[in-house]
RNA sequence: GCCUGUGUGGCGGAAUUGGUAGACGCGCUGGACUCAAAAUCCAGUGGUAGCAAUAUCGUGUGGGUUCGAGUCCCACCACAGGCACCA
């Protein structure tokens, strides 16, 4: 058989048949199945994009035999740096150099014979579609949900251009290795955290993994907790948040951000201004990374002038400065009670303060402090007053309540997801479509002006000062203010990466619309997607926008559901054969086109479903692919062995309802490791056997299609049948699945000795009788008392002795 | 530091969810076919002892629960990923 002839064979027929073309509406039940769209890099398909792509695709062919209105689309989340990168490299414009990607990417997914829905593609960078982008920003705005803000960001002044956390890793610029800076810039931010709670709550209604599910509450990062309000020596007065207000009679100090607003406001009474504004400009050289690996925390400097006043006890203790303390998480400011907390104690004992116990059950100075040595463990209270003997649990609330009462503290639940910072110094994404007029301030543009499209140049650099490079299109900046028709400038930052993918799984469900992003019919009818595949690098951002921006569509009436994503499934990586990330300096990358051409699309597509566990990384093995060749060549050779017989023969009905049973449960369980195992059990069988009847055939050839589509059509024509595509998914018999005869272990003290081969008739006494009678057994029993037996039905017996 | 995973033959991995550990595949060994090789087919394949029946050890380590533990509980170790001085 002719793998690249049959291959082109039945795409083509796929295609001219569009036979994988969804529809909105019709009479069979709509099924969703969506995998993540992917960013068509200059280096091709990834076999790690083969194996989540075939996964879903046997998925989608299987729903689709069993009756289902299948969508299965593809598209393209074209926008971001790497393009931009070569963009510049080369002066051609980003866009040019995506569409020729794109022909790549969708070349090699035709050839691995994926059953996407091709009508349906589009890219991120489309203007029709960024358009939309634009175009819900704007309800954004509207709905008040948008904003500008000062917010600190990396900045390499060599390079002279923004960076991310992670290029600014170490405080060192990666291209360039210099020293990076923290830079104030203005950007648009987006209010998530106002979504926090529903973000939290509306996890119930998914099914996404658990595991997912954590990393989702992780990034929210609920706590809750206590504000209080602290008196400043001489007047004046600040916030703090804490977890744990039942420490309160320990505090010996505080300690408030050196990026925080507060320091700014105590700046004119600081005595010692010298020391910490050098302090401050230290924490402003680190990135957030710094501060959080480098020295844990032990940095700092004494506010001279300033004390603060415990509120219930009236002491004056000394403020610190601290960069472990974050300007933008909670309220900027802590309570440091040394005794009973592992940083605010390491914090003293470098500085040398002083640390009064609160709760009993441990020594203040031992080096090794553990946390959980009083938490949740009832310890008693100590040195506090009035709640002296109380336990922690009743002194954190009678504590809170009093101080509530007297109306210096809140109960507040604090959030460690912040609002989203949305602005990108970038040119290649969707433009922030404000302008910013002298008169009239930001006005947006006219919904009917959008998209607002992206100008054709040749230049792409940022400018000096980091702004992004549409900044220099001066053509392009100035316009007309909507609203007053005065001189004003466009925004020139662009959208993240984050937003094209925040909705495209929408789009798909009405994909040529032109009066909306999707028609509310269109989002009705397919409801929420039922499968989304994905790497689990993507399952705490990616999944938390696109859950933020579907929440604030349907709170202003857009989509039908306040979630549009019910399970959420990630895949494992496809690692080079030395069990390392595949790349190209290891030298250890795979390249999908070389595989198909030496050993076929459906070799291929099999052994990816075969290398392991789905949700696991798996090494790459040529050897192991082979071994997939060998099977798909078993099943091929199997037609030469059809009789003239009809139907399925007597000895054969088990293992085939078995398999049946075993391969439809496992490709919706994503187990497809073990659906092959199954499938090549059968063929196994098959082969063990003179000949096979064409139905015991075409039911194998069934159940391998969606897995490997190319050759089971071909086989099934071949022996003259129409194509499974248009055929129907086997159904199995519960009551024909397993043998009635089967061997059971007999056990004495646990330890198997024997078996015995027993009916589904077989009572348990005749069991017992049976396992006595087995000559080893009998050698572990002799003379010794039988304290009792234990038989489970079908599976052991188990006869203990003393 | 915290969170989440993972740990089973020479290798990738199975194990009906507490019931015969190692399915299926790779690799390896022996044999058939061949002038020969490849391909294919047949047989074997966790360690140790034994010609064998069989015994014994064996699912990262150490304990525990149970008639019975890869699976449950406790403690620990290693690796991977994510987050982070989150108060």
């Amino acid at each position: 058989m002719n793998n690249k002839l049959v291959e082109a064979k039945w795409q083509k027929y796929w295609q001219d048949n569009k036979c994988f073309e969804a529809f909105n509406g019709g009479e069979k039940p709509p099924y969703y199945i969506l995998v993540e769209f992917p960013y068509p890099s200059g280096s091709g398909l990834h076999v790690g994009h083969v194996r989540s792509y075939t996964a879903q695709d046997a998925m989608a062919r299987m729903k689709r035999l069993q009756g289902y209105n299948v969508l299965y689309p593809m598209g393209w989340d074209a926008f971001g740096a790497p393009a931009e990168q070569y963009a510049i490299k080369n002066h051609i414009h980003p866009k040019d150099a995506v569409k020729e990607n794109i022909a790549t990417f969708k070349r090699q997914m035709e050839t691995l014979g994926f059953s996407f829905d091709w009508s349906r593609e589009f890219s991120t960078t489309d203007p029709e579609y960024y358009k939309w982008t634009q175009w819900q920003f704007l309800q954004f705005y509207k709905h008040n949900m948008a904003y500008k803000a000062t917010v600190p960001v990396n900045w390499c002044p060599t390079c002279k251009t923004v960076l991310s956390n992670e290029d600014a890793a170490g405080g060192v610029c990666e291209r360039c290795g210099d020293q990076v800076v923290q830079k104030e810039k203005s950007q648009w931010m987006l209010k998530m955290a106002d979504y926090a709670e529903d973000l939290l709550t509306g996890l119930e209604d998914t099914n996404f993994a658990e595991k997912v599910k954590l990393g989702q509450i992780n990034w929210i990062g609920k706590s809750k907790g206590v504000e209080l309000d602290v008196d400043i020596v001489g007047g004046g007065r600040f916030s703090i948040f804490t977890t744990c207000i039942e420490t309160i009679y320990g505090i010996t100090f505080f300690v408030i951000a050196p990026d925080g607003k507060l320091i700014k406001e105590l700046m004119p009474r600081v005595l010692n201004k010298e020391e910490v504004e050098a302090y401050i400009l230290e924490t402003q050289k680190k990135s957030a990374m710094d501060r959080t690996e480098l020295n844990k925390g032990k940095t700092g400097c004494i506010v001279k002038g300033i004390k603060a006043i415990n509120p219930v006890n009236g002491r004056e203790v000394p403020i610190f400065l601290g960069d472990f303390v974050l300007g933008d998480y909670g309220t900027g400011a802590v309570m440091a009670v040394p005794s009973h907390d592992q940083r605010d104690f390491e914090y003293a004992k470098v500085h040398n303060l002083e640390m009064v116990q609160v709760i009993e059950g441990r020594e203040t100075e031992t080096s090794a402090f553990e946390k959980q040595d009083y938490l949740g463990k009832g310890c008693k209270l100590i040195n506090s007053e009035e709640f002296t003997g109380l336990t922690v649990e009743e002194a954190k609330e009678a504590i809170t309540k009093k101080l509530v009462k007297e109306g210096i503290a809140r109960v507040v639940n604090n959030y460690k997801m912040r609002d989203w910072i949305f602005s990108r110094q970038r040119f290649w994404g969707e433009p922030i479509p404000m302008i910013n007029c002298p008169e009239c301030g930001w006005v947006p543009v006219p919904e009917n002006e959008l998209p607002l499209l992206l100008p054709d140049v040749a230049e792409y650099e940022p400018t000096d000062d980091g702004e992004s490079p549409l900044a220099k299109i001066t053509d392009w900046v100035n316009c007309k203010c909507p609203k007053c028709g005065k001189p004003a400038k466009r925004e020139t930052d662009t959208m993240p990466n984050w937003a094209g993918s925040s909705w495209y799984f929408l789009r798909f469900m009405d994909a040529k619309n032109d009066n909306a992003f999707a028609s509310m019919d269109a989002m009705k009818y397919w409801g929420k997607v039922d499968w989304y595949n994905g790497g689990m690098e993507h399952t705490a951002r990616h999944l938390l926008y696109a859950r933020f921006w579907v929440q604030f569509l349907y709170n202003i009436g857009l989509v039908p559901n306040k979630e549009m994503i019910w399970t959420r499934v990630s895949h494992g990586m496809v690692l080079g054969s030395n069990n390392e990330k595949m790349s190209k300096s290891k030298g250890n990358v795979i390249n999908p086109d070389d595989i198909v051409n030496e050993f076929g699309a459906d070799t291929l597509r099999i052994y990816e479903m075969f290398m392991g566990d789905y949700e696991q990384d798996a090494p790459w093995s040529t050897d192991s692919l082979r071994g997939c060749k060998r099977f798909l060549d078993k099943v091929i050779k199997l037609k030469d062995r059809l009789n003239e017989e009809t139907g399925i023969s007597k000895d054969l009905e088990v293992i085939i309802n078995k398999t049946i049973k075993k391969v439809t449960n496992d490709l919706i369980n994503m187990s497809y490791n073990t659906a092959i195992s199954a499938l090549m059990i059968l063929t196994n069988a098959y082969l063990d056997k003179e000949t096979i009847t064409k139905d015991e055939y075409r039911l194998l050839l069934t159940l391998l299609n969606p897995i490997a589509p190319h050759t089971t059509e071909e086989l099934n024509e071949l022996i003259g049948y129409e194509p499974i595509v248009n055929g129907r998914w086997p159904e199995y018999d519960e009551a024909k699945t397993v043998e009635d005869e089967r061997e059971v272990g007999v056990q004495v003290n646990g330890k198997l000795r024997g078996t015995i081969k027993v009916s589904l008739s077989t009572t348990e006494e005749e069991m017992i009788n049976m396992s006595m009678a087995n000559a080893n057994v009998v050698k572990f029993i002799e003379g010794k008392e039988i304290v009792k037996t234990i038989v489970i039905k079908g599976k052991i017996v188990n006869i203990v002795v003393k």
